[in-house]
DNA sequence: AACAAGTGGACGGATACCCTCCATTTGTAG
DNA sequence: CTACAAATGGAGGGTATCCGTCCACTTGTT
């Protein structure tokens, strides 16, 4: 079964590997899959000749990217479902998954292209499947426990998750940096006046996202 | 001061020149203002040369589509504060003015370039002032009404509008048409189980938004 | 009817990006 | 330490895309 048809990598190709597909993931998760693959060679440290010589094209970078991404959130999903007891602390916790979590969703909510290369691996489809049936009982839970309201299901959790990660740009750093936490415990709590919890960051105003001010997209 | 120095343009002209704009006005609220020119002539039914003979660059359109957005809007805004007195209803009602306060926030929010062109429009100075004061005032009502909780600013409900009509892509059609009403009103009850409204729309599966299957981009 | 205004789309120029190629460097096995 | 294969990076040719002009033709207006 083991047939090792890939003769072993050596040690600093191998440092290389991981070094890109991590600059990948951060690349990825800011800007979408589709950027320019020297900048991805860039952030990385290496040469174009490099990244097209591990990975012969775009494709087969964003498959090693969502494989080693998503394997990431599912082993975290794990932990936390074992670990935390309370389903409305293990969903929010899930969610907050940040960083990862951020790549997990720029790939499977908002690009079609990843979409289309990534639905069609068949690696992937497993781990899909695991983290939707995790993230399906964490719901259930979380609904049948009282806290989450009965009308939802978790798609309407990702896609909520996704547009609040992926919707806050252009604006100060400090908001930014507070962003996620922030939007991701107001849509939790809801705008609506309640004896909620209270809110990280601070309120943005309008000036705040006034548009004299382009903040770089970095 | 009203020296004419523009001469009068032909009727068949000024039909194209409105027929451009309001193609504009669709596809930037579709896809951000940096699509091909071409592809804005087509969809307003016109050549290329006609659109760049109204429009000698892609920013002068931009600034076009901008107070006509910006304008509408403002419109709406004042007829709302004028018509609704409830100031919980006033506030969601102008969130849902959809179409065109989706172009004007995916100019004013996810573009930098129409930041950066919009930004510097002294026209437009003015109009934006206008609309700010009128959603802080709306905001500040609704909290003194005590339906809206007091550790938001109106930056906060412009960013989560954006991200909610922003963010739902590749998901089934009857979803997609019911998202930005969903999620604007789910955002606003709290996704926390409590007597909230009901919801419009139905509840979205993980298989909804699968990854096996890539919906078109509009 | 006559002329200016308007039209559309073909096309040359510019740009951005992809990906290969190879002279050089670096790891490793003996 | 030597020698060789593996790995590197970035220059550069090829290509696709998009911009914006130009002009032979059509349409409105007076």
């Amino acid at each position: 079964m083991s047939t090792d048809t890939t003769p072993p990598l050596r040690a600093d190709a191998r440092r290389n590997r991981d070094r890109i597909i991590a600059a990948a993931r951060a690349v990825f998760a800011e800007q979408g899959p589709e950027v320019p693959m020297e900048e991805i060679a860039r952030a990385a440290g290496v040469g174009t000749g490099t990244l097209y010589r591990r990975f012969p094209d775009r494709d087969s970078l964003i498959r090693a990217v969502g494989q080693d991404v998503f394997g990431r959130v599912l082993v975290e999903a794990r932990a936390i479902a074992e670990r935390e007891t309370d389903p409305w602390r293990a969903l929010t916790e899930f969610l907050l998954t940040a960083s990862d979590m951020h790549t997990v969703l720029r790939l499977a909510v908002h690009s079609p292209r990843a979409r289309a290369v990534l639905g069609t691996d068949p690696e992937l489809a497993q781990v899909r499947g695991q983290m939707l049936t995790i993230l399906d009982s964490m719901v259930r839970d979380a609904q049948e426990a009282g806290a989450l309201r009965p009308d939802v299901g978790s798609g309407d959790v990702a896609l909520l998750l996704a547009s609040v990660l992926h919707g806050v740009r252009n604006v100060p750093e400090d908001v930014r940096r507070d962003a996620p936490a922030r939007y991701l415990t107001l849509v939790l709590d809801g705008l609506r006046a309640s004896p909620g919890s209270t809110l990280p960051g601070r309120p943005v105003t309008g000036a705040d996202i006034s548009m004299a001010r382009v903040y770089p997209a970095e």
